[in-house]
This record gives C-alpha cells, structure tokens and sequence, in this order.
DNA sequence: CGACGATGCTAATACGTATTAGCATCAATA
DNA sequence: TATTGATGCTAATACGTATTAGCATCGTCG
C-alpha cells in the first residue's frame, strides 16, 4: 500500500527557511504593496527553498482561501465525448479548450451529474458546481428552472447559444440566426421567390424559434410563406406538400433534411435548384454523405466556444460587470441550390 | 457589479436547525458508528432546513478536509478536442468518460499545462494536479522524467498504453500490440508467407516498440523479416524495396502508408492481396478514405480509457493496491488482404 | 446511593493557503 | 533624548468541511 507522504506545505519551507508561514505566502504571490515588504535576501532565501524542495501550491487550499480557482467548468446535456458520429458539441469545445488554454484554465467536465429523466441534471444532491470558479453550459435545450436557480445563487455562466430570459435575463454567446435566416430570405426574394416555405424540426428550443423569427420576418415581402414541420415525415411526403403549395424556395433547418429533400427531388425527375431552391440553416451535426453544396450559413460555433469562455473569465474575476449578452453573426456560405424561380414557375 | 451573495455553508445549516456545525456534518455524512450517534428527531430537522435552504457542500472545502474529491484528471498531451481531423485521443475520452459517469467522478482536462519546447508539460510552477485525487496520462509518448516525478510525489495515476519503467515501473492499461502483430505473423506463416517486411515509423514509442518487437519474435519462423522505415519515403520506393527483397506480406505499423501502399502496387498492375499481402497493425488515426478492407487488428481504444479510470478509481480508493499493469488483447479484423503468396512466388 | 454504561451532542482541531493588523527594530529628525 | 517614520517580518485569523475526544444527561444495576 502506498501511503502517499505528505505532501511539502509552506510550513516545511518556512521552517527551513527560518521565516513564518506567513512569509513563504508573501513571497509566491510577489507581494510588494507598501505595507508588505520582504527584504531581497529573505525573498531569494525563501525561491531557493522552494526551487530544492519543489514545493507546488495546494490548490485545494489556495482556492478555500482565496475564492478562486481558475477552474472553467463545463457542462453538457448528453457525453462531451459521443461515441457515435453525432458531434454536436464538438465544435464548440475545440473552442472553448483552446481559449481555456490560452487564459491558463483547467476545464472541469461535469460528468458526475446524473441523468434523470433522460438529460443529465446540473442540480442535484451533492453537486458540484462550486468547485469551478463559474461554468459554461452548452445543450440545444436547457432547462429553465436550472438557469433560474443558477441566477438566484449569483452562480457565474454562460450559456452557449442563444437563451430566453429565466426568471431574469440569461447570459449568453449565442449565433445571431434570425439575421441571418433573414438574409437567405431577402437574397431568395431578391432573385425573383414569392413563394417560400420554412421546413422546421418542430423544436422549441430557442436556437429554432431565432431561425423561424428570422424567416417570419422576412419572409412578409413574400406572397406566400408557409412554415412545416418535418419532424417523423419522409422527404417525398414534405416534397409534395411543397409543389402543391408552388414554393420555389425552401429554407431547411436540419441539414440532413435538406439532404434528403434534395434527394427526393431528383428522384422525381426535378432538380435543385432548376425547381426548387433549397436553403440550409446551419452545418450538419451529423456526418450526412452528399456531394451538393448547398447554399445557406455557417455558424461559427468555435468562436462562440471562445467568446464564452473569455466573457465567463473577465466575468470572473470582475473586469466585466453587468449582464453579457453576445449574438455573433453566421457566415454566408454561398453553395449551388439556390436559383431563380423561371423554370419552377413556368413549369406547374 | 454583481457581489456574490455568500453561499449557504454547514454554520448555516446548524445555526438554523439549533445544533452545532459538527452535527450537520455528521449528518451529511450519514455517520452512524458506535461512538457517532444523532437522534433521528435531530436528524430529520437538519435534513428539513437542509432541504429548504438548497444547500450544497463546498467541494473545495470537503477535498481540503477530507482529502479526496471524485475528481479524476486527464492530462493529454495535445489538446483532448483537437479541430482538425486526426484524432487521436477521442476513442479514449469516450471510454474514460463513460466510466467516470458511472462512477460519479468529474474529469478535469488539465488545459492550463503551458506548451514547452512543443509539448506540454504536467510538471510546472503553479501545477494543478493535486485538485484531482489522481490522473490519466494520454500521449504517445510519455515523458520519463514526469513519470519518474510522479511515482516519486506517490501521485495516483494512469497511463494509458503500455510504459517503460522510469525509475520505477509504470502503471498502465495498454493494448497487447506483441500478442496481436505475433498473431498476424503466423497466420501469415500459416498461409505459406515465408518473406515478410516490417514497415514502421521509425518512432521510439513503446506501441511502436512493441509491435517491432512482436514481430521480430514471431517472424523466425520465416525465411526473411526485414523491417523498414517508411519515414519520409513516398510508397513507390517503400514497394520497390518489397519487390526487390521478394516480399509477399507486409506488416504496416501506419494505417494511412498500407493505403498508400495497396494504391502504389495497384497503379504498378499488381494487386493486393495476390501479388502482396498487406497487414494493417491499429486502425486509423487519421481519417483515411479507402474502400479496401484491410486485414489486422482492432485496438481496444475505448475499453482501454474505461479500465484505466477503473482501475485508477479502485486505486484512489484503496481498493486495490499494488502495481497495476494490464495488458488488453486486441481483436482480429479478418479483411481482404491476406492472401497466398503462390501467385507472388510465381511470377517473380 | 454511587458506579457505570449508553446516548446525544459539542468543542476543538486539522487541512494549507491568503490576508491583515500590528510588533520590533533602527535611522532620521525635532 | 524623545518622537517619528520607514522597514521587515509575524501572529492571528478566515475559508468550510471532517473528525475525534470528551462532556452532560439519563437509566440501570449492584
């Protein structure tokens, strides 16, 4: 049994270095205010001590002390580390370790939380929380409740994405997609569409009420837009809903979606975009085999990775005060599915 | 400026519920030996305001005090969410993760480790390791005198694939790369190879070691065993080599250079497996796209990242003692790669 | 009726660091 | 010589939990 030996304190470099505890403390944290002085003979006595003995701080210690920790935590609503293709998160993380690294934070990943009711809850009988300085919560859909009680403790977060407010407004780095759903809308209209139709996953999570904002608003210059769910319906079912409806452009919010639709129109002898345009919301969040570009938005998910994590930081340790809200705008990705309606009109 | 409203603590708990702070904990701690007794009236009253105030134990506090935290540490030495598409470490995080939910233990990525002569280090002033009850180690290769540093700090740790002693032996969970190349070797052997060819990286790793060492063993029984370095070379030369020394099965340590290979000897209008046969000895590390289904070994990746936390964890919790090695077998793939070197014998 | 064991709780302390009030010393000044 | 100010350090304490020795009370038994 390896009975761990205690580990070097600042009291055994005190001892050896014939000052207080008090000093040794002084000494790592550099203090030169005008009430602590530390002669330079004392200081280098104290470095050497430490550098022979390779004393490391406690960060157990230091952080009951001082109050903080440098601990960024995380916390996912499914694994961090999926086992199958679907990497939701990925992007985001890359971001937010890469930021995490440069600001010299350790990320703390919340896999403790138990799953109850199918998600993983933040709050429950012994949690974790405070051993990070604050968290960064990333999940398509979060629950309210938490975040209202996360605003009650005066806990810091962010979110990443977009949130409604919870009993009080919610910090936040999310992608601005009502803008930029808008803009695919107007660059349609601009090419001659009149007829539009938003094919939504019938979510309500906040990041599909932005993209159906977006279309809605812009979509008012239109003659016609209709809004369809596709959620549990085949390609060829949502295809006809559409010609019957003569929508030339379809802005589509699941990608693989989008890839089906395609799909489905060229099995019926059509083409895309010859009679029908098809817009996608967003990068896949599975890898879907296509060989379309299609036109439509990236969003940029590591810089909200980063951002989230730089905004937690300075939240931190106070250099930023007040509610933080960032929306940072989606990059237009110009593919080849979106044409003009000519042929789709004249032929039907 | 939002000041943290001070947190509820155990003083808390007891001043409310009219016992002492000693009793709360006890409490918490559902204490109930022969010289710990709390009346079940008392009980149930602190349990009550316990209830209504929210309260949550300060971990930081509960670590310094009791010395052990159900957090695991992860320190990879390349970012754990890398953004390109090699990804190296991701079947590992995916078993470590797995198994540190089912053990209610937290994983803290230590991304604070700053870069030092291109790779990080565990070992540097301010080092944060000690806020985890012990760690997993991921890398290729693994520095010595960090491993050396901590068997002499009696730190709790992991590392996953096999290590050479430093200064003491390692302990791991690894991958049986010998057993798993020696297999391949006799079945070649078995099918009537007698000219095999070792093609590695020429790194000094120990997987890499381990698989050369493998074949070394099982390949007396052939005619020939070279072993070349395909560092640096393009796969044309690597296959004139082959060609030349009369191999018929070659043994290839990087998945992406057996690709390579099998397409330098197709564009030559020979074929893999009837005038080669090419043996893939893991599974790729970066995505390589390849239509051949190439004979080797499967790498217990993740199984691999389980075992080493639960075995890290029995470790923390004294559960087990001593060394702990172990070496998992990996699972033969029965591709279309190996075949009978008659046709190659033949025609040269 | 005194001794004693069982019961139920608390006081005190440890864990390792950071912070602050203040003590001792000495030189410079009045 | 007494006073003041600067200098260099330490004692004491806080942070929030876990643990342990031990105190007070009560019933039982000899």
């Amino acid at each position: 049994m390896t009975s761990t030996p205690r580990r070097v304190t600042q009291r055994d470099i005190a001892r050896l270095a014939g000052v207080s505890q008090a000093t040794v403390s002084l000494v790592l944290n550099n203090r030169a205010d005008a009430d602590v002085r530390i002669a330079l003979e004392t200081r280098d006595r104290v470095l050497r001590v430490i550098a022979e003995t390779g004393y490391a701080a406690d960060p157990v210690a230091r952080r009951l002390a001082a109050r903080f920790n440098r601990i960024i935590g995380v916390f996912t609503y499914e694994p961090a580390f999926p086992s199958g293709t679907r990497d939701f998160f990925h992007p985001f993380l890359v971001g937010i370790e890469e930021y995490a690294e440069r600001a010299g934070c350790d990320l703390l990943l919340f896999t403790s939380a138990p799953v109850v009711d199918g998600r993983r809850r933040i709050f429950h009988q012994d949690n974790r929380l405070r051993l990070a300085d604050g968290c960064i919560l990333l999940g398509r859909e979060i629950d309210a409740a938490e975040l209202h009680r996360l605003n009650r403790d005066g806990y810091p977060y962010m979110a990443v994405g977009r949130r409604d407010d919870a009993a009080g407004p919610v910090p936040y780095v999310g992608a601005d997609y009502a803008s930029a759903v808008g803009q695919l809308v107007e660059s349609a209209v601009a090419r001659g569409h009149r007829r539009l139709a938003y094919l939504g996953m019938g979510s309500a999570a906040e990041s599909s009420e932005d993209r159906r904002r977006g279309f809605a608003e812009s979509a008012r210059a239109a003659e016609s837009a209709v809004q369809l769910s596709t959620a549990g319906r085949d390609a060829d079912a949502v295809l006809d809903d559409l010609l019957a409806d003569r929508t030339t452009a379809a802005f589509v919010e699941d990608y693989a979606t989008a890839v089906a639709l395609e799909l489905a129109t060229r099995r019926r002898g059509l083409s895309v975009p010859g009679d029908l345009s098809v817009l996608t919301l967003g990068d896949p969040t599975v890898a879907v085999p296509t060989e379309i570009a299609f036109t439509g938005f990236h969003i940029p998910r590591e810089e909200m990775g980063r951002q989230a994590v730089e905004v937690l930081a300075s939240v931190i340790d106070g250099s930023s005060s007040g509610l933080q809200q960032r929306l940072l705008p989606c990059e237009p990705v110009e593919g080849e599915t979106l044409g003009t309606p000519d042929r789709a009109v004249e032929r039907r």
